[in-house]
Parts: C-alpha cells; structure tokens; sequence
DNA sequence: TGGCCACCTGACTAGCTGGTTAATAATAAA
DNA sequence: TTTATTATTAACCAGCTAGTCAGGTGGCCA
C-alpha cells in the first residue's frame, strides 16, 4: 500500500466519522438551537462517546461552523442557477423547482440556515456581503435585461429573488405549520409537484410570462 | 382610595415590570434561542437582579410562554383580515400592506415566531391546530368563492395564503441578509412602501387581479 | 518484533445554570 | 401608629456544561 493510499484511508475514517458527527449536530442545532444542542446530547444521536466528537472537533462552535459549511455546500449544489440564455419564463421555472424540491428533500439545511439568519447571522455575514450579494447583483441585471427587452413585466428584480426565495424556503422551515393546517402528518411525492406549479403559475403571471 | 383602585395600583406595578421583562427576554429569545437566553442575561437586559424577574414569573419556561402570548397577541391584532365584502383585489391589498407594515415595525415578533416554527412548533402547535387552520379554511373558502365567480384566476387558495405569509414576513425574519445584501444598514419608510408596492403589483397580477 | 501513529474513551474539573430561601424594604390598610 | 401585603434582592446550591487529560487499543511498516 502505498503512502498515498494510506493517507486516503485513514482520510477515509476521519471523513465518515465527521459526517456522521455533522449530520447527527445539524439536527440538533435544529431542534435546541446552538445552545440547547449539548455535545452529549450530539454525541448521544451520533451514537458516539462525547470525548470521540470533541477529538474529531476541537470544540463545540467549530462542529457549528463545519455544520453551516457542510450544509451551504450541499444547498447552492442543489439550487442550480438562473441561466441568461434561456429566457425568463423557463429561466424563472427551473430556479423555483429546483428551490422547492431542495426545500422538501433537505428542510433541515434550510431551517439551520434560517435560524442562524433570524439570530443575526453572526457566522454568514461574510457569505452574505460576499457570495450572495454579488450573485443578486448578477442575476438582477438579468432580470433587468429581459425587463428592458420587453420580455417580462417591469417588476423590481432584487425582491422579485426575495421573493422567491422565501416562497419556496418557506415549505422547509415552516413544514411543521403547514403540515399542521393542512392537516397532514407527512407531505407526498404529489405535493412538491403541485407546489412548483403553484409557484410557477403565479409567480410567472405575476412577471408577465404567461 | 377605594379596594378597585388599590387592586389597579398593585396591579400597575406587576404589569408594568412584566411587561418590561417581557421585552427584555423577548429581545434575549430572538438573539440567542431559548436555551441561550439566560434568566441572567434578561435580567441585565431589563436592567433588573435576577431574583426579581423570577419573582414575577415562576420559572423560565413561564417567562417564554408569556413572551409567545405577548407577540401573537400584538401580532393579531396589527393583522387585520381578509374581508369578503370588498372584493379580491382590495382584500389582497390591505392583507399584504397589514403584514408588511408589521413586519418592518415588529421583526421580533414575527423572528420569535419563526423561531418556535422551524423548531417544532412544540408550544405552538395547539394554536396552528385550531386557530389557524380554521382561519385558514375560511379565507380558503372566500378565494375558493371569487375563483368560482371568475373574479380571479383559478389558484390554489391554501397555497397563495402561505405565499403572501412567506413573502411579507421574510422582510421581517431575513432582514439581516437582506440588509446586508442590499448594502444597506436599516431600512427607511420608503423601503416598506416599495416592498407593498411590489408584492401587492406580483401577487395580485399572479391572481388576475391586474 | 517493536515502534509509530491514528483512533478511542472514562474520569475529571471549573464555571455557569435555573431556581430557592430568608431577610429586608416599601407601600397601603386599619 | 400598627399591621398586612407586596416588592426586592443577596447569598446560596445542586446539577449540568464544555472542554481536558491520561491512559488505552489496533493496524501497519521496518
């Protein structure tokens, strides 16, 4: 075996056993919050002894930044983009579908998002001056430019992303509320279908493109 | 001083350093969660010994049950209703412009609010179960009305409601990111009329109101 | 075989937490 | 004034918290 190969297998039980460690962390920040999540009580989901998490993370605000981290990658893989050269209207239909099917397969990685927004986003403000901020921009002008090319409807396309944005995230983060009031115990396969057309259907009138 | 007048006295006192512990821990609640929001940091908040905040309320637990009560009720009442006499277009109009103006005069409110939500809505629930479902139901029942009459488009009533709820209280909940975002440090009063503006022009476009 | 190193974990601790208590002050009633 | 009630608060405590540490185990290569 060679040095490399060694180095990629030990590697390999550092990274299982830390990802096991994340996901077992991203729920209970979910539920407790980052102060209600004890180690033990990560530990205790992961099935782990507590000292085992504290070797693979130095302490507990580094297994929240490795969680946000963790999570963010996985979200902006799954959201896609808004592309230029398809126009507007399919444009528009791809991001939100593919927003809402995220918001139903992973709704925890939206709610720790959430929830670290809600409190101030202490440990997202550079990602949001930075990473985000610049992608508004760019998409805005887009939006700009098919408004200036009579291709959709005069609409502000800053909170036009707003807008869609918390549309779809809404179902991941308040999934409790809306099950609750429509009186369900889980959501099916049928709902995130017929909530993208809902979204698509209103928002794309909305934006002149139906 | 009559028996009445001395009940109102005391009675003055216990509510109004309630009323300021409420908000204190209400302002603690939304910073750091429930769990991280320390007796002895509302007590610091409201400028208080500790001692005495459990005077006023048994225990923690009694001090977030009262600051959730609080907020609804504020909230509720700035809601104002969808009314059936006035037709879709204007209802629409004066729900959107009611919750955007609360959410940019009372973020707190609607971030706590969210907060109990992605959480499990463990104390919640009760509320959404009865209240809220049949308020729902009902409004449901008036657009189902309007859509049947042709006065608007044929969408789903359940889902535009938790648009419109999504889309306004985001301006309350994400107003960290979108602050930050849009390169700014608080919002202005022209800021909410814009948003009203916006939403009310996308939304009711979506519906056919337009 | 023996040495190296990543991995693992029970036992411990300093500091903070919610909550109690008991003693005192302020206020109003008789 | 006396008395009763309410308001206030310092001091205290048992339990939990994050984090440390010292002593392991097991696999791999020379």
């Amino acid at each position: 075996m060679t040095s490399a190969n060694q180095i990629k297998k030990t590697g390999n039980i550092r990274a299982k056993s830390k990802v096991k460690i994340l996901i077992a962390a991203r729920t209970e920040f979910v539920l407790q919050g980052y102060r209600g999540a004890t180690v033990q009580s990560i530990a205790d989901r992961a099935e782990l002894p507590k000292a085992n998490i504290l070797y693979y993370f130095k302490n507990k605000e580094n297994i929240y930044h490795a969680v946000l981290e963790h999570t963010l990658e996985m979200w902006d893989e799954g959201i896609g983009d808004i592309e230029a050269n398809e126009g507007p209207k399919v444009a528009i239909e791809k991001f939100i579908a593919a927003k809402v099917r995220m918001s139903f397969k992973h709704p925890e990685a939206s709610k720790i998002y959430a929830m670290e927004i809600i409190q101030g986003a202490q440990h997202l403000k550079d990602y949001a001056r930075t990473y985000q901020r610049q992608w508004v921009r760019e998409k805005a002008k887009l939006f700009q430019q098919w408004i200036d090319s009579g291709e959709m409807v005069n609409v502000d396309p800053v909170h036009l992303i707003f807008l869609i944005w918390s549309a779809t995230q809404h179902y991941a983060d308040f999934e409790t509320q809306i099950l609750t009031i429509m009186n369900r115990a889980d959501f099916e396969e049928d709902d995130v279908e017929q909530v993208i057309d809902f979204l698509c259907d209103i928002i794309l009138r909305g934006c002149g493109l139906i």
